[in-house]
DNA sequence: GCTTTTTATTATCTTTTGTTATCGTTTTGA
DNA sequence: TCAAAACGATAACAAAAGATAATAAAAAGC
């Protein structure tokens, strides 16, 4: 039981890792604090790095007319990373920012990348994450193609989300929701009067 | 050249297959014809196949209390399928259904799974379908969280997206964007006036 | 500990969307 | 070919959401 512990477990969730395979990655991990308000990832810059959470919590968010569009959090024990710009090699639409003080493990993309090409199984992790991504983004897709905002804050707070409502500030949750701050207030306020 | 030429072209649009490897493939495809308003997979029923269409398009959606909600358009030269009651195991919660007659090569999912787990190549190939999937899950969320239902109606009249907007019924792509068709009959006509 | 900043609620006003219904038009299928 | 169904535009009204501003409470930073 080490500091990467946490990784590798959360790593065979997906696949299982020989000692070999897993000695493979071992030598490119890196511990790094981070600062609240500090960033792992910046909107224009191409990503190059994945990250572990440890301790901490993140949010990403896009810049749409100069504002921030909170859309995503991240726990201990997630993956962080603008995937996208990792694997097409674009400069990141996204930022990702610490959303307190945070420890990661943190290796290179490119490390990964190599191993898909030589090894089944790390080819086979890369799938797995994909599709787990995939699942993940057509559930959110559905809920906000077919529930109202009021159906989808119901939805966070009855969910297996909860820990987004006790640790993220409210407003960021409303851009999460597709709302504005000031209409998720009226839709507490209306649910909590049923 | 013959009928699964457009597979294999689509196929190698991810990886490159040497003879050996579409050969493994190969014995399992049939073509399929489908008419419109037939359905390819059924809400509540395990997917086991994968689809290409050849000819015709489809249309998949959720049933939402009660109701039809339209999420997405499927054209020639595209997989369908519900992709994720296929890697899951679970009853689908889509319906894919023909909006036209159609024409499709299919072969049953745990023939692809099985080259996964042998074969490096056509491991690649599952990540990097799940890969692009994610990437246009990501871009359809972003759309629907930053962007106005008008923002999105212009977005589409004017993207890439034009076989939507000229082979679709409207209020289909109004479940789409997330609006009701009235809703886009009154955006279509403030765009109009500007 | 105290000031500044951030955060959440509330009120007002405006705009947009949803709902329901009506009415031509087009498409479909028997 | 002809009746039925599907489709899209529009109107009227209700409900909800956005924008803005004021205020209060909580958290952060020095």
């Amino acid at each position: 039981m080490n500091m990467y512990t946490p990784l590798r477990q959360q790593i065979e969730r997906f696949v299982k890792l020989s000692d070999a395979e897993w000695n493979m990655l071992l030598p490119h991990l890196e511990i790094r604090k981070i600062r609240k308000h500090d960033r792992f990832a910046e909107e224009g810059e191409k990503a190059h790095e994945i990250g572990f959470v440890l301790e901490g919590m993140f949010r990403h968010f896009y810049i749409h007319q100069g504002e921030e569009r909170t859309t995503y959090f991240y726990f201990e024990n997630h993956f962080i990373t603008s995937y996208i710009s990792c694997i097409t090699g674009q400069p990141s639409q996204l930022t990702i920012e610490a959303l307190s003080d945070a420890t990661l493990i943190v290796f290179p993309y490119r490390v990964l990348a190599g191993f898909f090409e030589i090894n089944l199984n790390w080819q086979k992790f890369g799938r797995l994450i994909a599709e787990y991504l995939a699942i993940g983004l057509e559930e959110r897709m559905v809920g906000l193609l077919t529930l109202s905002p009021e159906e989808r804050y119901l939805e966070l707070i009855q969910g297996n989300k909860k820990k987004i409502i006790e640790r993220i500030p409210q407003h960021y949750i409303a851009n999460y929701l597709g709302i504005t701050p000031v209409s998720m207030s009226r839709i507490r306020n209306r649910v909590l009067k049923k």
